[in-house]
DNA sequence: GCAAAAGTGTTAAACCTACACCCATGT
DNA sequence: ACATGGGTGTAGGTTTAACACTTTTGC
């Protein structure tokens, strides 16, 4: 490490975060997008969500802000991605980025933020600003993979759920159709979730049964 | 993001890396050392081989550039691992840390660098300086649980090695026994090496086939 | 009574785990 | 000939994947 005197020299980079944030809307896995106007590089382009890491704040706290500040979304899970380094991916400054992967079982406050957002079909993404359509990339894998062996599936839905709804955030996520009683026999071995009372009528068919997981916090159960 | 003018009242922080830099010797986990002496804050305590990231480098060269430059290391393996950025996690100035997950074959060059370094067992060691004990912890898991699914393990292995080695190398990463005939088939369903001509004699024993992995781009392959 | 989604078991194939002996060599 | 590590197969249990019909409700 350097002397505390030369330490201002090595101050040349923005450090900032990048939230992918996604949310499944009418059977589609769907990601927040912000407007980005740069003057000469960006023009009326699309990018994720994101911005500076303050001088007291961690990079959690900063996705944190950026997305209620921009966004108007509170309260969403969130995990670190990738960090992106690369010396011009910013245009006009060094800034290195912190990604994150963050899931929102509802598309709100899209329009209670500072910047001019939507949620955009993923499969339907690409030209983002910057190395954006990278770090998209990265989270849709990483999501696809996390969800074979975590509970973050709840994140994506309300607190009650039948277990239709279950497997099709799966299929939605995975972009594959699953078997019906093979999906509910893992999610029923692996302790997922549990049964309410409750049961829900949708038109005119046999009410379902809703559940909820089992644990609130992030765990590592095989599931797939 | 912010105005080119506001740019520099957000560049409070150091962007660093930390290196976490695996070796196999005497049958254990090693991990490369560097002396850490910050005046008041550590005296003469062990830290990982880190430093600041340049201007005109990524993360991924800063990586090359400190162990080489500190630990005389060179074309080590590296994956990013976490990035860290509590706020007080250095306790002179913001240093916001990405670190990685190193694996090499041999333990050269520990003192040809310009850092007083160190092989040390893993299961030796605590009382790191910084957070380093935590980088170290997330680094050993992440690399328990890679090994079992991608063929990371050729980067601690010479280039040609035996199927005993290879396993001794799985049992000595995941701290327990396997069973020597289900790991060869496993290993040989995955196609993860393949059998040269050569054979190798050591003492008083029947000779071992000479193996070699099959890629040497890093890849997943269910192997346990 | 029919349309619509919920819920439930079985079977065959694949996979995993535990386990023991013969082989090729050096001394 | 014996000590040393190298190399190989099988059987039982478990897990996975493929598959279709009955139930409960609204209309």
């Amino acid at each position: 490490m350097a002397d505390a005197q030369s330490i201002k020299a090595f101050r040349f980079a923005v450090v900032a975060i990048d939230a992918v944030c996604f949310c499944i809307i009418d059977g589609q896995l769907n990601v927040l997008l912000g407007k980005v106007n740069v003057k000469p590089f960006y023009k009326d382009r699309w990018g994720l969500i994101g911005g500076i890491v303050l001088p007291e704040e961690d990079a959690d706290q900063a996705v944190e802000r950026h997305l209620h500040d921009k966004a108007g979304l509170e309260g969403v899970y969130k995990e670190q991605l990738y960090t992106f380094s690369t010396i011009k991916r910013d245009p006009r400054n060094r800034v290195i980025s912190v990604a994150y992967l963050c899931l929102t079982p509802e598309p709100l406050g899209d329009r209670a933020g500072a910047v001019e957002t939507e949620w955009r079909p993923v499969r339907s993404i690409s030209d983002l600003a910057y190395d954006h359509d990278e770090i998209l990339k990265a989270a849709v894998e990483r999501l696809q993979s996390r969800i074979g062996y975590t509970n973050i599936a709840q994140y994506l839905l309300p607190k009650e759920f039948t277990l239709t709804d279950l497997q099709k955030t799966y299929e939605i996520i995975l972009d594959r159709t699953l078997d019906k009683r093979n999906f509910r026999k893992k999610v029923s071995d692996a302790q997922l979730v549990r049964a309410t009372q409750k049961k829900v009528r949708a038109g005119a068919s046999r009410p379902a049964l809703l559940y909820r997981f089992v644990s609130k916090q992030p765990a590592v159960i095989e599931i797939l």
